[in-house]
DNA sequence: CTCTAATCGAGACGGTACGTCGCGTCTTACG
DNA sequence: CGTAAGACGCGACGTACCGTCTCGATTAGAG
């Protein structure tokens, strides 16, 4: 029994050693997700980029996708707690715009998050964390159930997205903030 | 040389063996679906369902996802054909409960391809058939690209199906059509 | 139930077509036998060399060794029946002479025969058809068992042979000849 | 990459592991040997009967002939070490005897080596074993070429004692020894 | 010179073994 | 004496070939 105990909670970062080998883990999934999608990715391929023992990485998480979560998580957050803000004082195409500059900014980054295999865990965490920070802020009107809501608020939001990364022209971001205004945030925020 | 030419073109079936056997692996995997998600789902599984041999499998399919893509475009060629008129001659909100109507009839047969680990497949089918029926009529405004808005609203649509046919209880039918219409065909459809 | 009861006579060959396929595979193996060893030629590969259907073949043997079975027992039985006269009537070295020169102006087909995997299936017949001819004449001494005297002889004379075959130089047929009889020929036949 | 560079050099026991799964891979083997031909033992059979995982196998040995070969280097090895200083040292015949003998006390696993289907990579290594060994000594006269003394040499006694250890009966070793010598050792070794 | 029946080509099929790959566990050997 | 390296059991994958089978289409040889 080894790794059974510890990797629930990755806020208690035990031993330095720890936070070092999950940070190594993490770059080179990064550095990996950035050369083929995620469901190609094998673990071996993690700890080999990584510079770690195959094993060692069982001692941190259960399998790759708890990592990509990992990572996610933190990425997740980050965004949330950018744009979240926004959306509560400004007007909504401003929360748009935040979003999507903010995501511009890390293109390659949410790029190898959102178009490769990675995309499923990504929403789930996405939707995970949505929720919980949604759940501060008074409801929507009810002909909308608020977890129909934050789900088809997120995958709206992460197939635009997602499509604005896959695109090679250099399409401008304010119309795709618009589109997300539209076609997300409006229908499920302020229509009440 | 055994089955590396034949599995291009469905709709030649060139034997009747080959008529056969499909049928018996796509009403193998449906029987499967319903049991399991589609990614915890093996190929020998399938050939045992239904009664095929192991190799006879890579006979017809390339892979799994090939066979569900099989299933999957009649079943949204179906549904394609079903809904398609009435959006174009009457208002969407009939639209939305013909969609509905229609999938709630099917339930295990929808929840199956669309709460498993087969929704990935389904949507990339779904997306294909709509664009190509969509090519047909006159395109929706030019804020939108057009096929980012079949994207969306793919994707948007499955999302709310999939939520849907999740629950347990049972939510009204009217309700899901008018958040489908309100969420998805409205916003990519009638807006200009 | 089409082809299990004809092939076991060959010598009646109830149809011309049947005559003319059989021919084709003989003629089809031989070709391939000059390609690669006998084990790594499949029954698909006969058949389309000697320009037949698949299920073809086993209309007529029953595997490809009863195949090679076929072709061996011609050429066995004819060096045979060239040499064994000369080993009656005339001394042993006239005799491995005989043999020698009979497969050495049949090169690529004894190459073939007894230097690829077939190597296992011709002994076995080259055993069976001496062992029926040695009987008609008076045995050796008792020292020696009379099947292991035909065991010997047959796998002595082949692995000489298929020594010699292998060479690319022309070691002379007459020095082969002499190997033969002094290490095969003489121990088995003139000993007492 | 997980078994591609230590199965060349097999006396470099890396791992203790390997050493343990080795042994029962050899033992396995054997064992089947005794219950069938080598050509219709699978390396799913191996495996079980030796109790390791089937991909195991292949970490070890590229075929199952890699792993007859390495029991038969063993096995030959001891039998030559033992059989041939008896034949610089003392006559012919009881170099014969010495190695009728070995075998004898060995009958079980001779003759799963030789009466099976496992003959044919035997006498391979028997050659190779049996050139590097005579390499050591002054060759024979000129009229026989060493290599085909050695191949003769060696299938000659494996034909031998392949009959000897067919037979049901209890045929006098000293009789097998006796026909060894006149039929093998006699015309390869001591003629010049 | 038909007519009938056997043989032919084509190739799908159920099976079995192959060799590869990746996972997640467990042991070893080394620093 | 802990940790990396990696061997291991497991099981799915996709391939190859076997020998069986069902089709029509062709053709031989008897009437």
């Amino acid at each position: 029994m080894d790794h059974k105990n510890s990797d629930l909670d990755p806020s208690t970062p035990l031993d330095a050693r720890m936070v070092r080998t999950r940070a190594a883990l993490r770059d080179g999934l990064l550095v990996l997700l950035e050369q083929k999608p995620f469901d190609q990715i094998t673990i071996r391929d993690i700890a080999a980029q990584s510079g770690t023992g195959y094993a060692t990485f069982f001692r941190h998480y259960r399998d790759k996708g708890e990592l990509l979560h990992d990572l996610a998580a933190d990425q997740i957050g980050a965004l949330i707690k950018l744009t979240f803000p926004v959306l509560l004082e400004a007007d909504s195409g401003a929360t748009a715009l935040a979003l999507c500059g903010y995501v511009a900014e890390r293109k390659k980054l949410w790029s190898a998050l959102l178009t490769g295999g990675a995309a499923g865990i990504m929403r789930e965490e996405f939707i995970r964390q949505a929720s919980a920070v949604g759940a501060t802020h008074p409801k929507p009107g009810t002909w909308l159930p608020y977890d129909l809501s934050v789900i088809f608020g997120v995958c709206g939001a992460v197939e635009i997205l997602a499509w604005w990364l896959k695109r090679q022209d250099d399409f401008p971001i304010a119309q795709v903030a618009r589109i997300l205004d539209r076609l997300v945030i409006g229908p499920t925020w302020k229509a009440g």
